[in-house]
DNA sequence: TCATTAAATTGCCACATAGCAATATGGAAA
DNA sequence: TTTCCATATTGCTATGTGGCAATTTAATGA
């Protein structure tokens, strides 16, 4: 028998197209990381990004529309943080593929395997 | 102490970034899903996904350049397939929270979890 | 109330890209 | 070769969006 993958309507590829769009952005992925961290207000992270604050706002609207991220106000700052977890998965996959594919280009360069620990 | 993710630069975060890009189409998500099942010629997934060919081939284009599929000349058709397992997984993490969120959803509507089976 | 700080929003511009139509390329068959 | 089929490429338009500057909103404090 063939293995066949679930049935997925249009509306479901075109929901799961824009969680793989929002964290298709550099600026939004670097948020993320550092929220894996730990909950950060806006200004830290405008700060540690050296970005403007209206994008970097921006982008945390984004992320807070898919469901990726909490906000809470605490006075006159606000607190994000990530809620959900599976980003993290997600980011570990990719990474751990470009990794592996680092170590085929070096090999193919002649590099000892020895040379990559 | 605190738990850090580990350092990237300003150019891996990019790389990365770029992976979820070209997954963050609708189009290119259904031709991955159709690959998933078996490799396929252009035609192919022309016809099933109703599409104009130069689209397709532009799509296929993109998720060979970005190193998800493999590309193989059979006289006169090219045959397409998934090269890097790691995208199945990437879309059953997405796939597993939609669900959940669904699920989720349902029951603050008030059905009953027995429903949902 | 007014001033200050934090965050969000708006208007603008530049750029990337998805889709379409038309054309070019490449291989197989007559 | 010439023709035909499959695929790739190009030119085009429309749309989305990332970044910047300026403004607005929200909460605090004087």
């Amino acid at each position: 028998m063939s293995k066949k993958s679930p049935p997925m309507s249009p509306l479901q590829i075109k929901t799961v197209a824009r969680m793989f769009k929002v964290l298709g952005d550099p600026t939004r992925l670097a948020i993320l990381k550092m929220l894996f961290d730990q909950p950060l207000t806006v200004t830290e992270m405008v700060e540690a990004l050296e970005a403007k604050q209206a994008n970097i706002s921006k982008h945390l609207g984004m992320l807070h529309d898919a469901g990726l991220v909490s906000r809470e106000r605490n006075g006159n700052q606000v607190i994000y943080a990530i809620c959900e977890p599976m980003v993290f998965d997600l980011c570990q996959l990719v990474c751990c593929k470009l990794q592996k594919d680092a170590v085929q280009q070096a090999r193919d360069m002649g590099i000892k395997a020895s040379a990559l620990r």
